[in-house]
DNA sequence: AACCAGCGCTGAACCGGATAAGTACCGAGA
DNA sequence: TCTCGGTACTTATCCGGTTCAGCGCTGGTT
């Protein structure tokens, strides 16, 4: 079953093969009812260009990368990435791109994902995500030459183009909300202190608990899961200065920290209040509902998007700052009992 | 930043590019010697074959398609396709193969997806999961001449080959074991009826019932959604005939049905027993666990990559059942209180 | 009538590799 | 000494598009 090119169309039509390229792409050059011929026999047939043909005349790849270094176990709790994804997808779909993606192990794997990606040609940009304190992707492919949006802070992004939000401003309105509520003991269970997003929030935590008269404020650094968000709250509620709220940086920590507390009798919220990052279904679900900081994810994915392909057209290529994720409020958090 | 071809190498090393291609792929026709100082140059200059003009010369695209017709907030939630999807890529990167991702809004825009990748040449095959009760699909990329797996039972893939799991004896296993524990009134929370794989586990279900003396058997069919779980469950346990056990098709809906029962002061597991299909870190997570049937997804996704990669090499194609899933029992599940 | 512009098309080169066919050279065997 | 066979290359062609130069024809201008 060979498919149909435009050779095919061109003896079928009677002309040359160039008469055919320029009538399926709507350049002059032909009459219009040699095109109206073309078109039809090329509908008929069933063509469509050969994309690798089309990529040798140094026209674009039409696909762009993304290798996701997480292992699986982590990747598939979070529903971010895979929102992330979508909203992406909804962009470059728009523009008939394609999204290439690759789970990797390690940064290493990564950049020569990336690097033979780009050799190849078969990619025209990235997009680069969880970015470290002093990540080296960011030389490496800056010394590549691709084009690449960072989903990360300005601060680690180099040259490259970044598209953030303003965690820093979440973290203190949540601290802000936590105190007037009366908590005066806050604890945040974090995520890997090398992210650079870990840092910055770590950072406004401190500094915003400090400025507001938090005094027993704590962090905890944890891998993302579960079973570590619950081990980190365990810790914390059998201690003696017992936190009265704890701020969880996604919502499967903060799902396991409530299935904590539940267990140790530490009613939620009147002993204890809980706020997840990253609102999702999963806090609406479990009683007492979440407060959760909440942001549009998929419109997140979709700007990175947007941005790559204008670096890829040679437009704007300007850093992007997308809204603040805003706090929830749900059940999971009151005034602490006296 | 012109990327370097072997024009480029076979200049450099005073010899003609047909040489040059010969020594870089391994071939005979070079001599040792010659062959050393070519590779030599193509590191040094970073050289990486133009992906498009090895598949102009009938080459594979190195690349498969995964088109996923979910909306967008349905598929973060379910940790499902990102496991299958990092299963998937485990396989293919291994043979240096791509995965092509689309998220698309219905199985039109999937087809048209499929068929423009397969026309020009972007991909080698494709996975097809989600199979409906008489999927158009099916028909059509039979037509269409591409290597595709089905994920999903074979009695709805026609020609395609299948990879699937005994869903049928996993229902069977939990129905078994719930009667075991003496619950006479068990009832299935269940996905979308027009899915094939709801469609065999109400049968399994049905059948399982009926066979063990469950009198009070009832199925509610959902959107696999936390709300739509938990409303099920509100409905169930607020009828006369309250079941002592439900079985969720999703971890995310039994969650939310755990909820609801917490609400609704009804005791897990002595007044209620709660099963979830695809036991997940979720489970675990909420008090008490949730007793779950267990597959290891990302294998299940790597069996299907396997099998098309076989597929695509025009190897052997023949169907795979997987294992089907394991009742991990846990906290959730009791003899019911008289 | 001569000239030119523009239309509509053809023919050929080109992109970067793979590969079949051809050639120059060397050493061994008759 | 001549041939044969193999090695180590070169040359040319092909893949399926795009694109550029050129060519014949027509119609309008001078």
């Amino acid at each position: 079953m060979r498919r149909p090119t435009i050779a095919d169309i061109a003896r079928q039509a009677g002309v040359s093969k160039g008469a055919v390229s320029y009538a399926l792409n709507g350049q002059r050059g032909v009459s219009e009812a040699t095109r109206a011929r073309i078109l039809a026999i090329a509908d008929e047939i069933g063509w469509r260009p050969n994309f690798a043909a089309r990529a040798l005349n140094g026209a674009r790849a039409h696909a762009v990368g993304l290798a996701l270094c997480r292992p699986a176990r982590f990747l598939g709790v979070e529903p971010f990435f895979m929102e992330v994804i979508s909203g992406i997808e909804a962009e470059l779909a728009a523009r008939s791109y394609a999204l290439l993606l690759q789970v990797v192990a390690d940064h290493e794997a990564e950049m020569s994902i990336y690097r033979r990606w780009w050799g190849e040609h078969r990619v025209d940009g990235a997009i680069l995500v969880d970015l470290h304190l002093d990540d080296p992707r960011v030389p490496q492919v800056e010394a590549m030459g691709m084009p690449v949006v960072v989903m990360g802070h300005p601060s680690a992004a180099g040259s490259l183009v970044p598209v953030w939000s303003d965690d820093g401003a979440a973290v203190r309105e949540t601290v802000e909300y936590l105190v007037a509520l009366g908590h005066r003991r806050v604890c945040r269970v974090a995520g890997m202190p090398r992210l650079v997003h870990t840092a910055i929030r770590d950072r406004a935590f401190s500094d915003a608990c400090t400025q507001m008269g938090v005094t027993g404020h704590q962090i905890i650094h944890t891998d993302y899961t579960g079973e570590e968000g619950a081990r980190a709250t365990r810790r914390l509620l059998s201690s003696p200065e017992r936190p009265t709220a704890i701020v969880y940086d996604n919502d499967i920590m903060a799902v396991a920290g409530l299935s904590v507390a539940q267990e140790l009798r530490v009613r939620v919220p009147a002993d204890l209040s809980i706020v997840a990052w990253d609102d999702s279904p999963l806090c609406q679900v479990v009683r007492p509902p979440l407060t959760g900081l909440t942001r549009d994810i998929p419109a997140y994915g979709a700007h990175a998007a947007q941005r790559l392909l204008a670096l890829i057209d040679g437009g704007d290529t300007g850093p992007l700052e997308d809204e603040a994720p805003r706090l929830t409020a749900r059940g999971s958090t009151a005034p602490p009992d006296a």
